[in-house]
DNA sequence: ACGCCGACCGTCCGA
DNA sequence: CGGTCGGCGT
């Protein structure tokens, strides 16, 4: 059996693709792996390319390891040193090689989301900016954005993000990257944005990977954004053996699949890659090998409503299959009793087995009402994304400790564990020694080993701090003993904190849950120790940074997954179910009402439509999708309208129903309650928005409102838009639903329920956020004035002074440190020097 | 120093 | 509804 015995012609051609740049836009199913693997093996067998000099970029680590296996299996395993890894990986290998020459480490940390918080809390709290105004998570976002489109701190203030924001946010940036910087750690942002820094500062690292690169890969190239584009764009260009530059570079995607806008994501990387390279060679993929006739036709009708796309046209051979089926459920509960119950019965038909079922949804809070069917009816299913294993608070406890015996300048997960089991340093103690760190100008870590020279802590603390870096230097010389075996630090570390009997104390039911989460760490930690090439602590906590939920569903075994639409990426399943399909849930609120200036309306609702595009084209012979009526939203009852989406399926493929759900008395009670929800009708201000656009929600599209059960759900129920399709719904009553949409409903537009304040961080107004100069040190744990001036400080050399432990004393000398004033000062007990801030001295007379 | 309680608040999507 | 966090009371 050849290499090309299986490919047609399109694929043929992408895979035997010479040199030079090569875009392939495959459609959803179309086989852009098979030509991935395969135009890995061609290179490697039939060009004579030395697998070492393959970059093959994927987007999951799931991915990744599939891609490698498939290459392997092509290649009869001979070779297996191509280099396939996500961008972030890559990134952190190539780090790890050149940060030095960026002021870092090579055991920096990588921070999370939860980390960033943290850390941007302490850079506020530094920068005496208020948290109220400028919530830490926004103003991350906004510096996420910037690093995004690689740019630094330096040229923040002057580019199109900074200049709409607050000089608060500037300052904060900065900051920020100084911080992670003493830290020796990298945000996830950062690992693009600092390893593209890397290759244009450091010529000797770019020459290296230019020339090791002979030829790069990258799949998901819709995805990519500004920072991943250019650094594809630094390594993708290789000398060849004339001496002749070439770009050897073949990227893989499909525009209707691309849903990571927020985040960075810039469609035009794959729209304008021509332009890029303008003699790129462009293959398209149209032929879908995936879905049935049906569900390819659902599919193109619903991408075809997206302006600015590359325009092709997938089609199949395979089968008509089934009709797609829409159902409205009268609420979420039935939606999901309905949908569990239906998949059990299939199963039990014996047709299918639970791992042919895909339950997909728009939010992972979504999820909730499915688990609970699936516990109840105990069929199996597991769940994909939402709180992963790495973010369980005792995993996160045992890595933060690794991460500390790891990097020492690591605050963050240093304060995470301090006082973790209870040690008696408590968060004042912290803060203390946090701000003279601060004002020395050092690390947390060199603070704390040095505690006694902090004037403002007690004995007690002091003792009780100085255990515990007696303990964490232990650590780390077991650590680095001879023969050592990695998970034994789990071990060591549990002896050494008694976490586990603290463990047991505090919560006695969960305690052995958690403990064998901490024994799954430690089996984690064996596992990657036998796999890696060269074992280490820090590598293993990259990787553990670096992995994705996704990456650990296998195909072995027998359950139902279910997902967010964004992880089905990728994916196929037999039997698909696309659940929530709502205005406001499905297009999301966010993408109607485009409060993102970046992005306008109907960017975000195109990007909303391929998402469910995605969904659509993730399923092989059967899809069906629905919606409910009644949706409990942060424990509040909501009224959504069915999608705009489902209009824009061609009826021909589809049949609609509509689900009677529960019993009479549970309606009946639903339906009462209704009323107690007020208000909470929030797509009404939809109404007026789009009414100028389409007329397709106009008054009366629901019917008769008062109409008694049974009543027809009028005509053009959902979507009587343009098309002209409508009256689907001539029975079957879930007729006086709309009680709960009458006019004493109220659309309230300043809709309560989903968020007034989300104002974005850059509008806020700049506030009493102190003065334009940032104050040379603010103690934060007392409102304390400024020592700002020496003048400031009250008292000159010279002067008598009050010490609230010394006593009166008199000033030797004041000399200006990193952030503060050292002051020396002559008590009775002798000569002490102190900082300024710290001492509050206060001049006698 | 620590625990408890109430207010708040948010939440999309994710490497 | 559920988690987080700050304030307050020991």
């Amino acid at each position: 059996m050849g290499l090309y015995d299986f490919l047609n012609d399109e694929q043929y051609q992408a895979v035997t693709h010479g040199s030079g740049p090569l875009l392939v836009l495959a459609g959803a199913g179309s086989g852009k792996t098979r030509v991935i693997t395969h135009r890995i093996a061609h290179l490697i067998r039939e060009c004579g390319v030395s697998p070492y000099r393959i970059l093959a970029i994927t987007f999951t680590n799931k991915a990744a390891n599939e891609m490698k296996e498939r290459v392997a299996r092509l290649l009869d395993n001979e070779y297996n040193d191509v280099w396939v890894s996500t961008f972030h990986s890559a990134c952190v290998r190539m780090l790890r090689r050149f940060c030095s020459g960026l002021g870092y480490d090579t055991n920096f940390a990588i921070y999370d989301t939860d980390d960033q918080k943290r850390a941007m809390k302490d850079v506020l709290r530094h920068l005496n900016i208020d948290v109220k105004q400028f919530p830490p998570k926004q103003v991350l976002a906004v510096i996420s954005k910037a690093k995004n489109e690689l740019i630094g701190p330096e040229d923040f203030r002057s580019s199109d993000i900074g200049r709409t924001c607050d000089r608060n946010i500037a300052r904060a940036y900065t900051e920020y990257q100084e911080f992670l910087q003493k830290n020796n750690a990298f945000d996830f942002d950062d690992l693009l944005m600092k390893t593209v820094e890397m290759l244009q500062t450091n010529h000797e690292a770019l020459a290296y990977y230019q020339d090791r690169f002979e030829h790069i890969l990258v799949d998901e190239y819709q995805d990519t954004n500004t920072a991943q584009f250019e650094l594809v764009r630094l390594l993708a260009t290789h000398i060849n053996r004339d001496g002749e530059p070439e770009h050897n570079l073949c990227v893989v995607g499909d525009d209707d699949q691309s849903i990571y806008s927020f985040r960075g994501a810039n469609i035009r990387n794959i729209l304008d890659f021509e332009k890029t390279y303008p003699d790129a060679t462009v293959i398209k993929l149209e032929q879908n090998y995936r879905s049935t006739k049906r569900i390819l036709e659902a599919a193109n009708a619903v991408i075809k409503n997206n302006m600015g796309r590359k325009e092709k046209s997938l089609r199949t051979d395979n089968d008509e299959g089934e009709l797609v089926r829409v159902t409205e459920y009268p609420s979420d509960l039935d939606e999901a009793k309905e949908i569990v119950r239906e998949i059990g019965k299939q199963v039990r038909d014996g047709h299918s087995t639970y791992s042919d079922y895909a339950i997909l949804y728009r939010t992972n809070a979504q999820s909730r009402a499915f688990e609970e069917q699936f516990v109840y009816s105990g069929i199996p299913y597991r769940l994909v994304g939402g709180t992963n294993f790495y973010e369980r608070m005792e995993i996160r406890d045992m890595l933060a400790y690794l991460r500390v015996i790891e990097n020492g300048n690591d605050a963050v997960s240093l304060k995470r564990i301090i006082n973790v089991p209870k040690r008696g340093i408590g968060d004042t103690t912290v803060d203390r020694v946090d701000d003279y760190a601060y004002v020395k100008d050092i690390a947390l870590y060199d603070a704390l080993c040095n505690a006694s020279d902090i004037p403002s802590l007690g004995s007690r603390a002091i003792s009780g701090i100085r255990k515990f870096t007696e303990m964490i230097d232990s650590l780390r010389a077991m650590l680095s003993g001879d023969g050592y075996h990695l998970p034994q630090i789990i071990d060591d570390v549990l002896a050494a904190t008694g976490y586990e009997e603290d463990l047991t104390a505090q919560e006695p039911e969960k305690a052995s849950d958690r403990m064998n989460n901490i024994t799954e760490l430690k089996n984690k930690l064996a596992q990657y120790e036998q796999q890696a090439d060269q074992p280490s602590l820090s590598g293993f906590l990259a990787e553990v940074a670096l992995v994705a939920d996704i990456d650990s569903i296998d195909s072995g075994s027998d359950y139902v997954v279910l997902m967010t639409l964004h992880s089905a990426k990728g994916l196929e399943f037999n039997h698909v179910f696309i659940s929530g399909l709502e205005d406001g849930l499905f297009p999301s609120c966010r993408s109607i009402e485009s409060d993102d200036p970046g992005l306008s309306e109907e960017e975000g609702i195109e990007e909303e439509r391929r998402l469910f595009y995605v969904g659509i084209t993730r399923a092989m012979q059967s899809l069906m999708i629905s919606y409910a009526v009644q949706r409990m939203t942060r424990g509040e009852m909501q009224f959504n309208r069915p999608s705009r989406f489902l209009s824009e399926l061609p009826r021909e493929v589809t049949k609609k129903s509509i689900a009677g759900g529960s019993s009479w008395s549970d309606r009946n009670s639903m339906r009462g309650s209704a009323g107690r929800y007020g208000g909470s009708y929030n797509s009404g201000s939809y109404g007026s928005n789009s009414a100028g656009r389409s007329n397709s929600y106009g008054s009366g599209s629901y019917g008769n409102r008062s109409a008694g059960r049974g009543g027809s759900y009028g005509s053009g129920s959902y979507g009587d838009s343009s098309s002209g399709r409508g009256d689907y719904y001539t029975s079957g009553g879930y007729g006086n639903r709309s009680a709960g949409r009458s006019d004493s409903f109220g659309y309230d537009s300043d809709s309560s329920s989903y968020g007034s304040s989300r104002k974005p961080a850059g509008s806020a107004s700049s506030g009493n956020v102190g003065g334009s100069y940032r104050s040379p040190y603010t103690k934060p744990t007392t409102p304390a004035p400024v020592a700002a001036s020496a003048s400031a400080l009250g008292y000159g050399v010279g002067d008598r002074v009050k010490h609230i432990k010394f006593g009166i004393g008199t000033v030797r000398s004041i000399t200006a440190g990193t952030h503060d004033y050292e002051v020396t000062v002559e008590f009775a007990a002798g000569v002490k020097q102190m900082l300024a801030s710290f001492a509050k001295l206060v001049k006698v007379d």
